[in-house]
DNA sequence: CCTTGAATACTTGTATGGTAGCATCCAAAA
DNA sequence: TTTTGGATGCTACCATACAAGTATTCAAGG
């Protein structure tokens, strides 16, 4: 139950249906999802830990607003962390993995251009192939945290970001940079390709400044 | 309260004070501390996300055996980190960082031959120090879990492991390739530290079989 | 002797009552 | 008009009781 729960707000707050900086009491939630209040608030510890909500001793639950410096920073974070990966994949040419790679790009082109749920999925699926190719479960597990904070953004700004079809390219000219063995090549690639997904945070953070807490 | 255990039951566990494989019930806890069993509950459910213990439904909770693939993966994910942010700090040129670790290195240089824990402090405290002085608070709060995996191992090989002496002196070089202003050097002197520090880890996981999981 | 099965003693999970602390509102006094 | 004090309602927090599931034990039967 309190697993599951802890999915259900997750989800709800990283795609934007609990908005910043609103209130949720365990009460109110343990009478949305009819249940007690002792699985709701272990599902909060939990959120709490990955800094989505932030809980108020004998004041209230809130939903932590997105802040512009952390965003930034989990996404320099993740840049050193992938960048490096694919420089290891890259030099290990296995075709495999191209193959599921190309395999992917493929279903993202074939997303509906409204659906961002499905390419957001599909993103990160090609992320993750290409970590977890390298072996490096712990260092995408621990990505976790950093993907959340970066995908609130997304979830914000899909009317501003960069069109998917701009995506798509990026990831056809990385996996063409794995697939000729050029680390340098591939980690260039990989680089523009996390600081171009927030290049629209500024208009966005401009565009809903209740949803931002300024620092 | 449930904070509060956590980090008790938190450094205990690094510490060696609980033992791999050990079981720890909410009960046994909330005797010991004449507390009830939900903070306990909700203390254990902080110390399981960060793979510290092992809670089974309805069967029990025990404390994690080390892994040595886990904390190889740890230690490989902390020096792309640390590396690419002492790279930072080298080129930003301030003095007033290189007193502060000069410092530290004094102080690391005065620590008993037995005190561990001190020494293990201090060597914190030196990393930390680079890590925020870059503006990295973000990165070194990730690397909490990681750090805590790599100690459970530091604690356990204080008879086998680098002696003290060798650590402080490594501290002075990377500390000199800051100062310089040496990119390639200092990342080249972190390198080599972080690696270092868990060289012993196969005779130790050699030496306490029952303490590591094989893998 | 070996196998099987039920009773028992654990475990974690959930529900609920009560407590302490904070914020708000409103009236009374300066 | 402004300020202050207290009552009220809210919150998260802790304690306790109950429920559900697992592992063990031990005795009965083949």
């Amino acid at each position: 139950m309190g697993a599951q729960l802890h999915r259900i707000l997750r989800t709800a707050i990283i795609e934007g249906d609990l908005v910043p900086g609103q209130a949720i009491s365990e009460i109110e939630m343990s009478k949305r999802f009819s249940i007690s209040r002792q699985p709701v608030r272990e599902a909060f510890i939990k959120l709490g830990e990955e800094r989505l909500i932030e809980v108020l001793p004998q004041r209230g639950t809130y939903v932590r607003k997105i802040s512009v410096k952390g965003v930034l920073d989990a996404r320099h974070l993740r840049e050193i962390i992938e960048v490096s990966i694919v420089r290891e994949v890259a030099l290990k040419h296995d075709a495999s993995l191209i193959k599921v790679l190309r395999h992917l790009i493929v279903k993202q082109q074939k997303t509906k251009p409204g659906d961002s749920r499905s390419f957001l999925a599909l993103d990160e699926d090609l992320h993750r192939a290409i970590a977890l190719h390298a072996g490096r479960e712990y260092a995408w597990r621990v990505t976790e945290g950093i993907r959340a904070q970066m995908d609130r953004v997304r979830f914000l700004s899909f009317d501003f970001a960069t069109p998917t079809s701009q995506l798509v390219c990026e990831h056809t000219a990385l996996v063409d940079a794995i697939e000729s063995g050029d680390a340098d090549l591939a980690a260039q690639c990989m680089e523009q390709h996390l600081r171009g997904i927030l290049s629209s945070l500024p208009l966005i953070a401009e565009h809903y400044p209740e949803h931002f807490v300024d620092d």
